[in-house]
DNA sequence: TTGATTGCAAAGCATTTGCATGCTA
DNA sequence: TAGCATGCAAATGCTTTGCAATCAA
């Protein structure tokens, strides 16, 4: 492990956490760290995985689900739960919180932000007396294009049936 | 299957459902509604499958999945996810939409309902020209009580670790 | 040298499915 | 009587754990 060209200020976070705690540093978890930070998306750990196997074949899946727990601790990635039953991890490293909207008919994320939600949702707790740690937005719907193209075929007269499950499944971007 | 009573109109909902899809009424099914209905809080299917065999020791939990999700879709229960890796069901109805505040620390669940919240998110999803399906909000944090006893047995050093998953699932009220 | 790390296989969970038997309409 | 419903066991899919071999500090 000698590399000489300057690390990251994310590469840099990564490595304190890990001293901090006692661990080590390893070309496995410098490459899941690299992979994860070069692809923006909302990547589930089997996503990465096969990212990541594409540089290095022998690197196990194990070794992806813990990596990316680490890098959760360290303040670089950010659990996200769609309910399609795993778990998903975007960027969390000087970003700014934002929630998301999410497609149900082609499984598009749509990250957005309002000042005045987060206001709101503080008073909200306040008025509680509940002390926040973290909060999560999700508003599932259909997007523009989908909505435009469901006009089109318009006659057919199935119940709309949300299925977030596997249109947020199949892709997430 | 034959009862005079009369039905409450949460079982004239199920039968309706039951009766436009071709399906049957059963005991269980019966049973399964009865129990839910009579239960006020965020069962999970487990808890529900318990309270259910207290009453009737032959009902498979199998059964119990299938029943709610057969009440989900005559709207008479909501699927609520706590990211405690399992499925909640709460009553949804003639009940008013509210979202959840979930203490990390003791798992409690309070819900509230703000006006101006619903209508900011309807406005953030038509500024995206989302058609709005469903949404989520779920805020997590520590409720007043526990940040008094925290603060009774203040000078432990040891940094906060929200565990919503472990804390989530021991209490569900 | 020593204890953390890795990858594999096995184990864990919540949930779903296949199937023979039982029951509703 | 026909076909849906049930309960069991087995299967599934994601995630975690046990363990022997390896590697960083």
């Amino acid at each position: 492990m000698n590399r000489q060209e300057p690390m990251t200020e994310e590469q840099e976070v990564f490595l304190k956490h890990i001293q901090k705690k006692g661990l080590k540093r390893t070309s496995q978890r410098d490459l899941i760290l690299d992979v994860f930070l070069r692809t923006e998306a909302h990547l589930s750990n089997e996503d990465l995985y096969r990212l990541v196997k594409q540089e290095d074949v022998s690197v196990g899946q194990t070794t992806v689900y813990r990596t990316l727990k680490l890098l959760t601790e360290a303040g670089l990635a950010r659990e996200v739960r769609f309910g399609d039953g795993r778990t998903h991890y975007e960027h969390n490293y000087k970003h700014e919180h934002h929630d998301h909207m999410i497609c149900s008919e082609c499984g598009k994320i749509i990250e957005f932000y309002s000042a005045e939600l987060e206001a709101l949702q503080d008073a909200m707790a306040a008025k509680h007396r509940f002390a926040v740690t973290q909060h999560l937005l999700r508003i599932i719907g259909v997007c523009a294009e989908c909505r435009r193209s469901k006009k089109q075929k318009a006659n057919n007269e199935t119940a709309f049936q949300p299925n977030v499950r596997s249109a947020a499944g199949r892709v997430s971007r």
